[in-house]
RNA sequence: GUGGGUGUAGCUCAAUGGCAGAGCGCCACACUGUGGAUGUGGAUGUUGUGGGUUCGAAACCCAUCACCCACCCCA
């Protein structure tokens, strides 16, 4: 074993095939989100700790964010989370951004988690929010864009679902089981672990959180009821509109869905991959009072954020990551002889002025290796100059995919090579 | 923070106390002007690290480090 050094742990290296990936994912969100007309913005990637300190769950800064102190002595954070930069950013100009604000994001956070399937210390996470309207047809969009993603990313709605509840919904329903006010965050702590916990663990925390035996019997019922949602004016409203959406059968409701946080104030949802083990790949919903721990005007939004890493493992899984990285160029150059090593470099920036991506080989090695790069890197044509070529003005064109070779001259050359690449494959 | 697992060639892994190996990859040649195939040959090791037991340790014991998996948590 060599003594390299190693990558920090919980991160990735991107390699050329890694990060082909992650430019398939921010140009496909990317082309998702603006297809809602929403705009692309992002925050610092370092923020002062007091921001996350006035809001955010205390366990998120104090236990998982990266903390650390410049070198002027103020304690700086690497972001955990976009929320609150945007509670900012609205915020500092509450007054002259034109309602609703339809904006998402792609970019970096950092957690200091132990790294699992799934779960890695610096991660990338589409965030994607509606600012201002506060309607069950504005949540509606937001999970038809969730849904317009899923579907891009090549998966089928039995693969995955985007499960929804409401936190209103499902309060009126505690209510009329008689359980306090302020016992139910417990209760909703309660039913986010229905799934995570063993039966007689999960009726044990029940018990302890207070609920009585007809209590925890009518909350199984409730949780058990698919129909609960019916009697929701404002559900129906969201079921409504995903159906003008073209969204609906991505859709399912469940009670069970309540998510982790206590800031959401109405429709929570989560889309998850149903066909095998039920793992998260994104979750969201609405949340009232977005500016007003940094001191702003109350506003309702409503958005939802999906992290990479799960998304990749799921995509993996069921066969959806995208090919590998190619070349970008589709010519090689090659060096037949050391004579010929200039013209080579003459003849790709030549290329390259008529508008055709080419890289040259470095060295004159034998032409077999030179081949074999270029078939390994995914170049479509290869450019061999040798001393007859070099004494007729020609160049041999080799098209890989097609196996096919022609001598051309060099002023038909980027032509000919023009025709195949606006239209070929292997571009 | 809790529990479990794994560290051997570039990669994936064998070798259960007795000569440290295979497949893939890599390099060379067959093939000095033509890629994916085939064949032949070749290189590559502090067996994570430190200590202990033993005639003998990759293997057993202790410590340590790293990674993986699950839990916790999930903004």
């Amino acid at each position: 074993m060599k003594t390299t050094i190693q990558a920090l742990k919980g991160t990735r290296d991107f390699y050329p095939e890694d990060m082909a990936v992650r430019s398939w994912l921010y140009r496909t969100l990317a082309e998702v989100s603006e297809s809602f007309g929403y705009q692309e913005w992002d925050a610092p990637f370092l923020e002062k700790i007091d921001l996350y300190a006035a809001k955010s769950g205390e366990e998120l800064v104090k236990e998982q964010a990266f903390v650390f102190e410049d070198r002027g002595g103020d304690l700086i954070t690497l972001r955990p989370e976009l929320t609150p930069s945007l509670a900012r950013l609205v915020a500092a100009r509450q007054n002259e951004l034109a309602f609703p604000l339809r904006w998402w994001s792609f970019g970096p956070f950092w957690r200091y988690e132990r790294p699992q399937k799934g779960r890695t210390r610096e991660f990338f996470q589409w965030n994607i929010d509606m600012i201002g309207p506060n309607s069950p047809e504005a949540d509606a969009e937001l999970v038809a864009v969730a849904a317009a993603f899923l579907q891009r990313a090549g998966f089928h709605p039995d693969q995955v679902q985007i499960l929804a509840n409401n936190r209103r919904l499902m309060d009126t329903a505690l209510a009329e089981l008689g359980i306090p006010r302020e016992v139910r965050p417990g209760v909703f702590r309660l039913v986010d672990r229905r799934d995570k916990l063993a039966p007689i663990e999960w009726e044990a925390y029940a018990a302890e959180i207070g609920l009585s035996a007809e209590q925890l019997a009518g909350l199984k019922q409730t949780l058990d009821n698919p129909d609960l949602w019916q009697r929701s004016e404002e559900f129906t409203r969201f079921f409504t509109a995903l159906d003008a959406l073209g969204a609906r059968e991505w859709v399912r409701y469940d009670p069970r869905i309540i998510r982790g946080l206590d800031y959401y104030t109405g429709t929570v949802f989560e889309a998850k991959e149903v066909a095998r083990g039920g793992r998260s790949i994104l979750g969201g919903g609405r949340y009232d009072n977005l500016v007003q721990d940094v001191g702003g005007e109350p506003v309702s939004a409503v958005g939802f954020a999906m992290g990479d890493v799960m998304l990749g493992v799921v995509l993996r899984e069921y066969g959806l990551l995208p090919a590998g990285a190619a070349t970008p160029a589709p010519v090689l150059v090659t060096i037949f002889d050391d004579a010929g090593l200039l013209d080579s470099y003459r003849l790709a920036a030549g290329l390259r002025a008529a508008g055709v991506r080419a890289a040259v080989y470095p060295d004159a090695v034998r032409l077999p290796k030179q081949l074999k790069y270029a078939d390994r890197l995914g170049f479509r044509f290869v450019l061999i100059c040798g001393p007859d070529e070099r004494a007729n003005g020609l160049v041999q064109v080799k098209d890989l995919a097609n196996r096919t070779q022609a001598a051309i001259s060099r002023e038909q050359l980027p032509a000919y090579l023009r025709q195949f690449l606006a239209s070929g494959p292997g571009v």
